[in-house]
DNA sequence: CTGGAATGATACGGCTCCGAAACGATTTTC
DNA sequence: GAAAATCGTTTCGGAGCCGTATCATTCCAG
């Protein structure tokens, strides 16, 4: 069962799950950090870098510069894999999977306040 | 009648909307700039740099910035108040009804799109 | 008319991010 | 084993954005 939306019904919704993120914290994750962390919690393991640069549409450095800031903040994890050293796995964390959790709770929030 | 969403939805069209403009654009809108670009197609004009940047919690500057960029980009337009010359209103243009009627549909498109 | 308030723009130093190119480490190929 | 390929990181110059403080313009109160 496809979820029935229309267009101003979109733009509201997006709306109003933005301006929550942009009035709440200080220094917003941008939409390519966003759309990494997603894709790493929500696609199946394993996720290297190459792999999330070329499904992204986005070169190496971005990854890794993303996965710089992201680990700071401890919401994504380096780790080398033991099989083939060249590669780093990106793996999810517990203080990620709650931003993530976060991040949905208040879409669906926002998708419930939404007129007819 | 409220949207329904489950945070599981939400998240997958979080990610899969964010994933289409990243792949597409080379450049991103950051999400303060988006919820600038929404906040004047969507809500009542008029809208003052004061205004917006009361609203969305942000400084003035940031407000100037964003709308050197997207009057760039055409998207959005300046135009002095002449009641009160000190004022500048923020204003629609043909481009941005289109940029914003394309993340409507896109969006749209990725939710019905949606498993069960 | 003059001093102050309000508004948006600008200057500044700092930080993050960008893509291209070069680099070190590791694995694979021959 | 030596050479080539692969992978992630780093470096580089350039660009955008950040908040604070300041500025020029405009309006308004007295």
């Amino acid at each position: 069962m496809p979820v029935d939306l229309r267009p101003s019904q979109a733009l509201k919704l997006l709306h109003d799950f933005n301006y929550e993120l942009v009035r709440d914290d200080d220094r917003d994750l941008s939409v390519r950090q966003i759309t990494i962390l997603l894709t790493v919690y929500l696609e199946p393991p394993p996720h290297t870098v190459r792999g999330l640069a070329a499904k992204l549409n986005v070169t190496k450095p971005v990854i890794t510069r993303a996965l710089d800031t992201m680990g700071r903040m401890e919401i994504l994890q380096r780790r080398r894999d033991p099989a083939d050293r060249r590669n780093v796995v990106v793996q999810r964390t517990v203080k990620g999977a709650l931003y993530v959790e976060r991040l949905g709770d208040l879409m669906v929030a926002k998708a419930k306040e939404l007129p007819l």
